[in-house]
DNA sequence: ATGTATCGCGCC
DNA sequence: AAAGGGCGCGATACAT
């Protein structure tokens, strides 16, 4: 086999959707251990990587510079993948030296951080990007470089270069190669983008923007708030005017546990609550919550969908536990649970003459605890036809007062907010803040639970002990890094959440072909599919087909939402109490229906 | 001008 | 001794 290093030079990574015919400008690559060649003769490069006896190396070149090729230069991209002759550097990194979780590794897997860490200081020479940031300022744009320009080649040069050094580094385990596979099907969904309702998007944008304003102008003619900058109430002065606003109808200010003015939800929520008979209180709150609930993501998708009325999100397993970031725009935080923001999925379409179909895992992360743990009481929980939280109800506050065959537990809602604790090591004091109980009982709630799944326990246990040696490792083979210090919260909630991950991603390798590139987004534990209308029931099955399997006796249960002709659409069964979730009932011109949305902008 | 920290909204 | 995990995105304040 021949190891062929790579690495391109385009009109900006940003453009990769829209840019069209010219976006790859140069290429440079070098066969084994041969001269670096770089070449405008994009073809020529191409027609080496259909050689069967060649592997091709590179950094991000999964999700980057090989769609380019297959995009604009016929590359086989797919077949490439299938023959397991692709080597991402970027995929590999985070296998061998996983991240930590928040922000602190973000810049940590770029090619130059790796190549310092991995080859030592003294083999990387310059400062990677800004060279490139230099030409592209003097030349107004990447896309005006041009190509011979010494200081441009040798850049490029010197990227094939650690590339190939880096390869005789880095270890490809199983685990990796089967990443390559993962994460090539998910970049069918930037590859194919989601398609965007751009006049609603319009006048969304518009409708809040009319909302927001109007809301200033309430603060400030009431309470003296300023009407610079876009969220004045989070300004300096602002907070000043806000602060003497609270003093002059009689309530210390809220506070945030550092000590800032607290305007979040649950603080002004909260402080409404203890004081509803003070009415000038009541409507401060009000107001200021109904300002700080506005969100920007109309706004998001707008500003990132492209000249094909399409977002093409990027897709990229960052997380510190794997789990899957879909960023520019945020298709994970898009909203579901709150009827103000649900309509937000209203933004995103089927492609035309198809309908939305979305597939999602039930409990997921308990099952994948349940696969690591091996406690087969709990185990049980999962078993076919049973719902999780009802058995854990039944678990931990008896059988008493519930029939089985008529519905669920009386106290299933208490046990779902103790199954979370159980995944992610929330202690009694969170649990009785959480649940509205007082701390004996949620200790007392804990400790049945310890008692009831002695399995479980020990798991979480051993797990807290091994994080403080070691880089963790999944169900699957991930490699997962608990940050020192937090190994008891974070190493059961890692390998549930990581493990999780790969329990989708599995259900996505076992899809069918065809249904690959209709898929439009993931969100943790939720496929979404763009199909054709006739062929629905079809792709239902199929995909419920592959999504459900059993890994050491724990089955995975899916269950697919309604068809949709928008993304809220499709939620239209689950939330029946909210109307204006099914776009059948948007499409009316007007409603009676109490507190809906939609007609009550 | 650009980047970081902090907060706040939301999602799983 | 006690301990709820992971994110994305926008805004402001502040450092460089």
């Amino acid at each position: 086999m021949k190891l062929v290093s790579l690495d391109l030079e385009t009109a900006g990574a940003e453009r990769i959707w829209d840019y069209g015919p010219g976006f790859v400008r140069l290429a440079g690559y070098a066969v084994d251990g041969g001269p670096v060649v770089t070449t405008t003769d994009i073809g020529s490069v191409v027609a080496l990587l259909h050689e069967l006896d060649v592997i091709v190396i590179g950094h991000n070149i999964l999700a980057f510079d090989l769609p380019a090729l297959a995009l604009h230069h016929g590359l086989d991209l797919d077949r490439m993948v299938a023959e397991d002759r692709v080597i991402d550097t970027l995929l590999v990194a985070r296998q061998n030296d996983p991240p930590l979780s928040g922000n602190v590794d973000s810049r940590r897997y770029n090619l130059d951080s790796v190549a310092r860490r991995v080859l030592g200081e003294g083999k990387v020479v310059g400062d990677g990007g800004s060279v490139l940031k230099a030409l592209a300022t003097a030349y107004g744009g990447f896309e005006m470089i041009p190509v011979d320009h010494p200081d441009y080649v040798r850049y490029l040069v010197q990227d094939v270069e650690l590339v190939r050094a880096l390869a005789k580094h880095l270890v490809v385990d199983d685990y990796v190669r089967r990443e390559h596979l993962v994460m090539h099907r998910l970049n069918a969904i930037p590859r194919n983008g989601f398609r965007v309702d751009v006049a609603l998007v319009e006048r969304m944008v518009a409708e809040q923007a009319e909302r927001v304003e109007v809301r200033k102008r309430e603060l400030h003619g009431r309470y003296g708030l300023p009407l610079t900058g876009k969220a004045p109430q989070r300004s300096k002065a602002g907070i000043e005017a806000l602060e003497k606003a609270f003093a002059d109808v009689g309530v210390q200010p809220p506070r945030t546990t550092k000590g800032a003015l607290a305007t979040g939800k649950d603080a002004l929520t909260a402080l409404e609550a203890g004081h509803s008979d003070n009415t000038a209180l009541v409507e401060l709150c009000q107001t200021l919550r109904a300002l700080n609930g506005e969100r920007s993501t109309a706004q998001t998708i707008l500003d990132h969908t492209g000249p094909d009325g399409r977002v093409h999100p990027d897709i990229d397993a960052r997380q510190a536990t794997g789990r899957i970031s879909v960023t520019r725009p945020g298709l994970t935080v898009m909203g579901k649970r709150d009827r103000a923001n649900i309509i937000e999925r209203a933004l995103l379409l089927p492609d035309e003459s198809d309908v939305l179909l979305p597939v999602d895992l039930a409990a997921i992360d308990g099952r994948a605890v349940a696969i690591h743990c091996g406690d087969p009481d709990y185990a049980a929980l999962f078993a076919p036809g049973k719902d999780l939280h009802d058995e854990m109800a039944a678990a931990i506050f008896g059988e008493d007062g519930w029939d089985r065959t008529a519905g669920h537990h009386p106290r299933r809602g208490d046990a779902k907010a103790i199954s979370h604790a159980t995944n992610y090591g929330m202690g009694a004091a969170g649990l009785a803040r959480n649940a509205g109980i007082d701390v004996a009982e949620a200790e007392r709630q804990l400790a049945v639970l310890a008692m009831k799944f002695p399995g479980l326990a020990a798991w979480k246990a051993a797990v807290r002990e091994e994080a403080r040696g070691q880089v963790l490792v999944t169900a699957f083979g991930r490699r997962v890094r608990v940050q020192p210090g937090k190994e008891y919260t974070q190493a059961p909630a890692f390998l549930g959440q990581g493990t999780a991950r790969d329990l989708m991603m599995e259900g996505l390798l076992r899809l069918p072909e065809w249904l690959v590139p209709r898929l439009r987004a993931v969100v943790h534990d939720e496929l979404v599919f763009s199909v054709p209308i006739d062929r629905v029931d079809d792709a239902r099955e199929q995909i419920l087909g592959a999504l459900q399997f059993a890994v050491n006796g724990t089955p995975v249960l899916a269950e697919a939402g309604d068809p949709g002709s928008d993304w809220a659409d499709c939620y239209r069964s689950e939330k029946p109490k909210w109307p204006e979730v099914a776009r059948a009932h948007r499409e009316m011109s007007a409603c009676e229906e109490f507190g809906c949305v939609w007609h009550g902008r």
